[in-house]
DNA sequence: CTGAAAGCGCTAACAG
DNA sequence: CTGTTAGCGCTTTCAG
């Protein structure tokens, strides 16, 4: 069977139909919408002229008519569609929002504030009925009040900065804390920290961890050791490359990031130090069980984050006013062989 | 600054904000669409006025009344949003839906027929422009059908049962006769393949190239070293387990699939055969160009197939009405190590 | 330069 | 059981 393609065409409305079942539009309407009280001959009548015409309703119009503010559709703003943490975060999303019919625009920010702040106006002018943002270095504070009066809007994975709205995060501090402390546990003193942006919270709740750690092992910290800016795997690559040559170089690494462990791990094989320097990393990443010595993780749980950041905002959405809440959701150290390397 | 959270609230209308600016309905409707001819002073007052009530115009009205079918919105099905192939398939979509300010829903079959249909009506009933769908195993007459005179629609990665409708794919016989000859010119004559479901068609394609390659190189094939449904990773071990378990077990494995190939090292791996059987996998897989030996592996470009499906639908949107094309798109073998292993 | 009237596709409220 | 009227938020005529 060979279809024409069929551009954009004309939609059957909904007075074609009635037409042709030879009813008015809102017994049309009726059947549509499964109201009770038509005759079973009537309905199968529109019925057959709904499939005849292969008629789709206009839930558009409908919502409109109805003077009804729901328009089902919620949007996802994050970093990048492509990222698998992000998408992980997509994933329980979408599975909560289903449980509603709810259908939902995603959309990579790229971490750039002004992609963002296009991004949620599209949205808004599209009438979605609240938004997920993973927010962008920005200040907040713009954003936020253009949202407040119309949608409700759930953060997810980052503090926004300036302002405080209902938050679903890792509980990073404890990652970094937990990633320092087991490095700590296997002797080393000198743990280098590859981190993101201290304009992003994630990071700087990591780095918070990490020295509540060491203050608490009594280790003073050495600022050479910690790096900043660790965004993208050739950048984790660049911090660990400059930890190993220091004169005094760290006899342990936790890289705070997805991108910024395999960084690490690159490094640190191409220095045949794999098996010498213990490491410990951010996230769950694919085969990393496999690489020799297997890679000790601090993993989170993106999709449970989804889920619960779409629970949160459908709350809002039936009337939930309470003040804004934040919610962690706790991570979780799974050693696997790099990070058992005592000093 | 604390927001108070906002439940879903009554937008604010263009009449209220006429009211404010002491104008009509009309010269709103002009200063939000930049139509020439008002005065900069009334222009400017209504502008105020748009702040003040933080104005966002409903473009879903604005359409029905321009009697626009268009929505600036089109979906996408892929397996699932969580799955890095599909993801990068959506990143391409993304790149080109942004460049003519096309909002996309996306949304995960699962590979699952009665989601997808009802994701499909979903959709429609949404008022998208178009669809771009990885089909699931079911037939696609009736999708098809259904969609034909309302929406045009592109189909990814893989060929939709019962209909020839525009399709952007690999070039999946190639990528299966690239992986065996490579294999074969490293002295194998016993390779066994680890393939999806026989009602895929990727999975299908790529089996035919596995089979002209062997047919090419004048080796008799063997049923046995065939094996289907490794839709999993634990299915794609599965399958490896059962090929070295035979009496004369292969020398190298194609795993035709990206979660086949993870299977497939898992079990060489627990054999202490990952330097003795040769490997070719198939995807981009994160670090397995870290494990020992690095993984050889037939890869696909699925930004670049995302991009291509959106421009090809985006064509039909604006009036492309040719026959049904096919786009194929090149694979690559990457060389790396496993693929290497003479016999 | 600005406004009033009509209507997009649909549903609500009320009739019949 | 079914139809009529009005109107959602906006844009298009077409007049001022």
């Amino acid at each position: 069977m060979v279809l024409t393609p069929g551009t954009a065409a004309k939609r059957t409305t909904m007075r074609e139909v009635a037409a042709l079942a030879g009813v008015s539009l809102k017994t049309v309407s009726r059947v549509i919408n499964n109201e009770s009280g038509v005759a079973q001959a009537t309905s199968q009548r529109v019925t057959k002229a709904i499939d005849v015409l292969r008629y789709v309703p206009d839930t558009t119009a409908a919502r409109l008519a109805r003077g009804d503010h729901e328009t089902q559709t919620i949007a996802l703003l994050i970093a990048s569609v492509d990222d698998p943490f992000s998408a992980s975060l997509f994933r329980g999303v979408e599975e909560v929002a289903h449980t509603r019919q709810v259908a939902v625009f995603a959309a990579s920010t790229g971490g750039d504030p002004e992609v963002e702040t296009r991004l949620v106006h599209a949205f808004a002018s599209r009438n979605v009925d609240g938004l997920i943002i993973t927010p962008t270095a920005q200040d907040h504070r713009m954003l936020a009040d253009f949202l407040a009066p119309h949608m409700p809007c759930v953060y997810i994975d980052r503090q926004p900065a300036g302002i405080s709205g209902d938050l679903v995060t890792s509980d990073n501090r404890q990652a970094g804390r937990d990633a320092t402390q087991h490095l700590i546990d296997y002797g080393h003193r000198r743990i280098g920290l590859i981190t993101d942006l201290q304009s992003i919270s994630t990071a700087v709740d990591r780095e918070l961890g990490y020295r509540d750690a060491l203050a608490g092992a009594g280790i003073e910290i050495d600022e050479q050791l910690i790096t900043h800016g660790a965004e993208t795997e050739a950048l984790g690559e660049a911090a660990a490359t400059f930890l190993m040559g220091l004169d005094d170089p760290p006899t342990a690494l936790f890289a705070a990031r997805n991108m910024a462990s395999i960084g690490a791990i690159r490094v640190l094989r191409r220095l045949g130090k794999l098996t010498s320097v213990a490491l410990v990393g951010m996230d769950r990443i694919e085969l990393s069980d496999l690489i020799e010595p297997p890679l000790t993780v601090v993993t989170q749980d993106p999709v449970e984050m989804g889920r619960l950041a779409t629970t949160h905002l459908f709350g809002r959405l039936d009337g939930d006013d309470s003040p804004p809440e934040r919610v962690l959701v706790p991570t979780r150290l799974e050693a696997r062989g790099s990070g058992e390397i005592r000093r």
